[in-house]
DNA sequence: TAGCGGGCATGACATCTGTCATGGCTTTCT
DNA sequence: AGAAAGCCATGACAGATGTCATGCCCGCTA
């Protein structure tokens, strides 16, 4: 019997996969959890074999959880499964350790099948995102780019970037240039969106 | 029996909700449908009582869909489920005949109660949406203002804009203008962030 | 009919942004 | 030690943007 802790905010979705998962016989969910946190916590107490839990939480993100995870729970196997997902999400997420990476528009079957397969030890991502992310290919920003670039992300003058950054206008200028460079894009709000649909930021 | 129309581009999650609600035994999932153009040719053939949609799908809007099903078929009552319910997208679905507005994020339990409640002929909105739409306010945004500011929404330089809507650079600054006048922004990326957090566009 | 609001446009002005050159500082790799 | 790369900053300049005043045309309504 596989022990599956599952972590998503929404109800009727978590509580609609527990069922799911609760009609195959060598499956059984034995914890669920709303936010990151939680599923932490829970997870500490449960030990389950497998946690299956949702990119995007209200607090703790999906791939910060999965690290957590693995850190302190090393026979606890990760997946996560996701609305939207993302190129960079996915590196994130297999560098943190995740076994297996899905979107919720797979079906139930290659659900089950895929909590067997990293219980088991394996790895699965779905192709589909697979080849996004591949074809993404890697992040040039560097951290500082993808910092300021990322405040640029609602929209604020730059003034307020800089005060959010500790930096200078000038010196967010420039990061802003250079990462706008590096994106095919004719102004930051233009690269900061485009970096965002790559999950550089 | 209630005879329940499921439409979502979520593999998993219709299979789960299909799920839960059969576990109901008033309740009967006949159709799936994964897009907005396939639940409308499904809703014509089967004729169901209820139909819960999914608001964001790949073609169809979930609101579009709901308008073409309450005209074709008056006797199906519609409700609409969704992971991110914005204040503009509730008014809209109610022009639209909706009948239920929920988030994903309420329990089993409430879906099956509001598909009955929505099938006897009563209305129900999720009480945090009601209560946001009505702190949201008016769209005080002219049709203009709204189709100049959807297209700033990709970041899109001004030029690019006036291309896009046929207009002049120095009218589309116009509208802009007065679009961040109305909004508590200081730019129209701010703008046009804060009109679609409202739903306004 | 006159007034009002909206759609559309132009011009002028101040400010904001994007770009480039330059330079100093630190860390890392060779 | 020296080269390379990243981080931070300044200054200058062109072009983009936000704001305001002004005007014309249209449809609605008092």
């Amino acid at each position: 019997m596989i022990r599956i802790l599952l972590a998503d905010d929404e109800h009727l979705i978590r509580g609609a996969m527990a069922a799911l998962l609760s009609l195959e016989d060598d499956l059984e969910v034995v914890a669920q959890a709303a936010t990151g946190a939680e599923a932490l916590a829970t997870a500490r107490v449960v030990r389950p074999d497998v946690a299956v839990i949702d990119l995007q939480m209200p607090d703790l993100d999906g791939v910060s959880v999965a690290q957590a995870l693995s850190s302190e729970l090393p026979t606890c196997s990760t997946m996560i499964v996701t609305s939207h997902g993302r190129p960079g999400h996915l590196k994130r997420a297999l560098a943190a350790g995740v076994r297996g990476f899905l979107p919720k528009t797979v079906s139930s079957d290659v659900l089950a099948t895929v909590v067997r397969t990293v219980h088991a030890g394996g790895r699965y991502v779905d192709p589909a995102l697979a080849a996004e992310a591949i074809s993404a290919g890697d992040n040039p920003l560097t951290p500082r780019e993808a910092d300021v670039l990322e405040l640029a992300l609602e929209g604020a003058p730059i003034d307020e970037i800089a005060r959010r950054a500790s930096l200078s206008p000038g010196t967010v200028r420039n990061y802003l240039s250079s990462a706008v460079g590096k994106t095919s894009a004719s102004n930051r709000h233009e690269a900061a969106r485009f970096a965002r649909a790559r999950g550089w930021i």
